[in-house]
DNA sequence: ACGTTGACCTATA
DNA sequence: GTATAGGCCAACG
């Protein structure tokens, strides 16, 4: 297991309950701006990972969760979101804005 | 070994 | 405001 991937997963279980953060700044954050595919790639593996990652508290820079087919059935990762308080309408992220949680910012 | 793909992002038209 | 293009780099066939 690379550094990358161990270092994604540590940040994305850093998540509160509640947050959302995208992958553009999880890729910043370990410095690999401009390769946020790679931060996608990490997520696709972090499903046979042992560990569990909250991958659904990661959605792209819109907003929207484009990545919800990738769970076991498309609308799970939404009713996760749901039960942990975020709104999601329209495959969306309702008030990103507020809810975007900067790894930058947050864990300095 | 090579071409294609992808849970993205930014820029330009 | 939507559309298209380019860049990124690891994994897959």
């Amino acid at each position: 297991m690379s550094d990358f991937y161990q270092k994604v997963y540590e940040v994305v279980r850093q998540i509160p309950v509640g947050r959302v953060t995208s992958y553009g700044a999880i890729a910043r954050y370990l410095g690999t701006a401009g390769s946020s595919r790679m931060v996608g790639w990490a997520m696709n593996l972090s499903h046979h990972q042992e560990a569990y990652v909250p991958a659904h508290r990661v959605v792209n820079r819109n907003g929207l969760l484009t990545g919800k087919i990738h769970f076991g059935s498309p609308g799970e990762m939404e009713e996760l979101l749901e039960n942990e308080g975020v709104v999601v309408e329209n495959d969306g992220v309702t008030g990103f804005d507020r809810l975007f949680w900067d790894p930058m910012k947050e864990l300095r």
